[in-house]
DNA sequence: TAGGCCATCTGGTCCT
DNA sequence: AGGACCAGATGGCCTA
């Protein structure tokens, strides 16, 4: 595979430097990721990983040895900035995991045994939501606003009537039947708040 | 063992 | 200029 004969640029620098740059991270790992190295997933158990991918990915390697030259900043400066660069990164995952948490927290959904992924829990949320509609509209005397179709030959669970376009409807067709039998059944389930 | 899901790293792009 | 956001890549864990 292409990425695994390239290096990233702050690695393409004189051996010396690249020692440096290896005790380091090695430093910063102490230090740092003993959250992740140590710690699991507290709702699935798992271990969370030490070290990421590839040195470089594919699409973001292109003209990087031009810019590096534009930059007139150390090896260990760039990459004291790319491990900042990362931690922040991680942060702002985490903080996503949390909101993801937080939605699933109010979804109603059947209990799983596993939690929702987060593809399931984004299309719970929107059907969720269109049901709501449905009810203020029902509630208002007013049509409703969204089709619930339960459409066996095409897999497909949920129809908008108001022409939004379903963006998870390709992801959905690839999730087991547990979870087809959940949305299947969401437009009555989520009415029924099983908090 | 294959496939799904996920965490993390990484570099490019956008925004302030 | 620096941080936020994004998407690609990679590898680990888990389940059928």
């Amino acid at each position: 595979m292409r990425s695994l004969e390239m290096t990233a640029p702050w690695q393409e620098e004189e051996e010396d430097v690249e020692v440096e740059e290896m005790e380091l991270r090695k430093h910063n790992n102490d230090g740092r990721d003993d959250l992740t190295e140590s710690s699991s997933d507290e709702a699935t158990g798992r271990k969370r990983r030490k070290h990421g991918g590839s040195a470089s990915s594919g699409s973001a390697s292109s003209g990087t040895t031009i810019r590096r030259r534009k930059t007139c900043i150390s090896a260990r400066e760039r990459n004291l900035r790319r491990l900042e660069s990362n931690e922040r990164e991680r942060m702002r995952m985490h903080s996503l995991n949390d909101a993801f948490e937080q939605l699933r927290e109010v979804i109603p959904h059947i209990k799983m045994e596993r939690k929702l992924s987060k593809i399931e829990t984004l299309t719970l949320a929107k059907n969720y939501i269109m049901a709501l509609t449905n009810v203020i509209c029902e509630m208002r005397g007013e049509e409703k606003h969204y089709t619930f179709v339960q459409d066996v030959e095409s897999d497909s669970t949920a129809e908008i009537d108001s022409g939004v376009v379903d963006d998870a409807s390709s992801s959905e067709q690839n999730n087991n039947s547990m979870y087809q039998q959940n949305l299947e059944s969401y437009p009555e389930t989520a009415l029924v708040n099983t908090r």
